[in-house]
DNA sequence: GCCCTGGATCGACGACTGTCAAGGTAGAGA
DNA sequence: TCTCTACCTTGACAGTCGTCGATCCAGGGC
């Protein structure tokens, strides 16, 4: 349940937002990283129901039964976001809970818009 | 030059934050097409360069030679952004000249964040 | 009229993505 | 230990996406 193979923070952290200049080719790879995992409904409501859980996190089993697809659909688009450092997950006995992460959310939002509250 | 089959302004404006409230499937299609189309490091560089050009918007033939892609490619990554309304060109004379659209980048960013700075 | 230049569209190809069925692993309880 | 549940991984398939060459359209100058 690690989350080996995520961007790594500093890399988001020295980008400066979009329209203040143009991004580098490796700021621009690994944004987008983290765009493209947001690029899929299924994942934006997977995220969307982690966050908004109570107690910001939500087991698998929360998650399966709203959508019309299969285990290892949902476990698929899960690795996808915890790749992208979107979201973590830890075992605690037989069910496996997810919590969004919400530095990187912030940092996303600040990159779109140069006067984006980041520090609330 | 048009920007027929962008996504109408009224279905994001309607979104919660992720973290207030699940997403429903409509608003998590519209959305991730936003977010699909920012989910390639070309179009996030065109985005960008658009963006922080001086004046703020930039003739296709400022972005061409930026790449190493040729002039079909780059057409295409534009008729998507324009398509998902993040950027709008029109035609004077000779060339074609496109301009980030702030608001669907604010709309956007809070989305991710629920206390960004959406009126600035 | 003709030709040149800047861009867009079309058609095709390889690569990637979303999905599922089958099988595997870890923890809990008998 | 054996079994059940919860979840992940693998392998395979269809559909989508990024890219290019070829072609087409619109404006400007001759």
């Amino acid at each position: 349940m690690s989350n080996q193979g995520q961007v790594p923070a500093e890399v988001i952290d020295c980008c400066s937002p979009l329209a203040r200049e143009p991004l580098s080719g490796a700021q621009a790879v690994e944004l987008s990283r983290l765009f493209k995992a947001l690029g899929d409904p299924v994942r934006l409501r997977l995220l969307s129901l982690i966050a908004s859980h109570e107690g910001g996190e939500a087991c698998v089993c929360d998650l399966t039964g709203v959508f019309d697809l299969t285990g290892p659909t949902i476990s698929h688009h899960l690795k996808v976001l915890r790749q992208a450092g979107l979201i973590s997950g830890d075992r605690r006995g037989t069910w496996v809970y997810y919590r969004a992460e919400p530095d990187a959310l912030r940092r996303l939002s600040a990159v779109l818009v140069p006067d984006a509250v980041v520090g609330a």
